[in-house]
DNA sequence: CCCGGAACCTGAAGGC
DNA sequence: TGCCTTCAGGTTCCGG
């Protein structure tokens, strides 16, 4: 499930495949993946494009344009971007081809079709829409105690709501608060300084620690060369139900909050 | 504004 | 073996 370290992955490792290649030809498979402007015009304004940059922004990734637009993509939770030589057969379930100038061509496959892409002129619409990024020098203690403040919502709520912090998803909102030994349930406003402070230092470290392990593999992720990542193999609940917490051997358990599977150890992030 | 739940999708896993 | 049901989840939309 991409969240910011499988985005961020794919970034790094896509760029030296696509920054300084024209689109030479797009082929949309399936109808509702652009979500704006119209199909026709995604197609259009696409082919022919000298491709100038690409960033991350929360779990979507940006695709800068010599024309000025930017391409939009977001993976959801079963889209993976491949680079291949334009002699390799789409995989099963490829949603869009790109082809580049130099023969090579960009699948994006995706089993559940959630995922999307946008044309858009002005990047800064979608930018405004989303909280600070977790591991640049915006996001401090302080702010993260604002969102939690006057809030009775749980905790987990606001560590995975995109219009408060950017790219934390359900795997990693998981881990950070084990690390922290906080309880997914406890209400935001109900947090001391001091767990804040835990909390903070958790959801960087988890974050950062993922990126070097080239995201996590859990269902459907791989990196533009067809590889999975291994951050999942230094999950310590995510995914984890009944296995022994790493720090106390107590049984991880499993509810749902927000009507997401959510893992934690019962015993080291107590709700009280 | 705030909050929470349904809908979108379909492969995989579990039940009988 | 095979049919059926349930589950997974990021974002958007909608109702309270």
């Amino acid at each position: 499930m991409p969240e910011l370290p499988e985005v961020e992955t794919v970034k790094n490792e896509i760029s030296p495949y696509i920054i300084g290649r024209r689109i030479t030809g797009v082929r949309v498979m399936w109808q509702k993946l652009v979500r704006e402007p119209t199909e026709e015009e995604f197609i259009r304004r696409l082919a022919g494009q000298l491709i100038t940059n690409v960033e991350r922004r929360g779990k979507y990734l940006v695709i800068s344009l010599a024309s000025g637009d930017y391409w939009i993509i977001h993976l959801k939770m079963s889209g993976s971007l491949l680079v291949a030589p334009g002699t390799a057969e789409p995989p099963k379930y490829t949603q869009a081809i790109i082809d580049l100038d130099n023969g090579s061509r960009i699948f994006f496959r995706d089993p559940r079709k959630f995922g999307r892409m946008l044309l858009l002129k002005d990047r800064d619409r979608l930018f405004r829409a989303l909280g600070p990024e977790p591991l640049l020098p915006g996001f401090t203690p302080d702010v993260l105690a604002r969102l939690a403040a006057d809030r009775d919502t749980p905790i987990k709520a606001v560590l995975i709501d995109q219009a408060r912090i950017a790219g934390i998803g359900n795997m990693y909102a998981d881990e950070a608060l084990w690390e922290a030994r906080i309880h997914p349930l406890r209400p935001a406003r109900s947090l001391t300084r001091g767990e804040i402070i835990r909390l903070y230092d958790a959801i960087r470290n988890v974050l950062t620690d993922a990126i070097r392990h080239k995201g996590a593999s859990i269902v459907n992720y791989y990196r533009p060369d067809g590889s999975p990542g291994t951050a999942h193999d230094h999950f310590h609940v995510a995914h984890r139900g009944g296995a022994a917490c790493p720090r106390c051997g107590t049984p991880i358990q499993r509810i749902v909050v927000r009507g997401r599977g959510t893992y934690f150890c019962p015993r080291c992030q107590v709700l009280s």
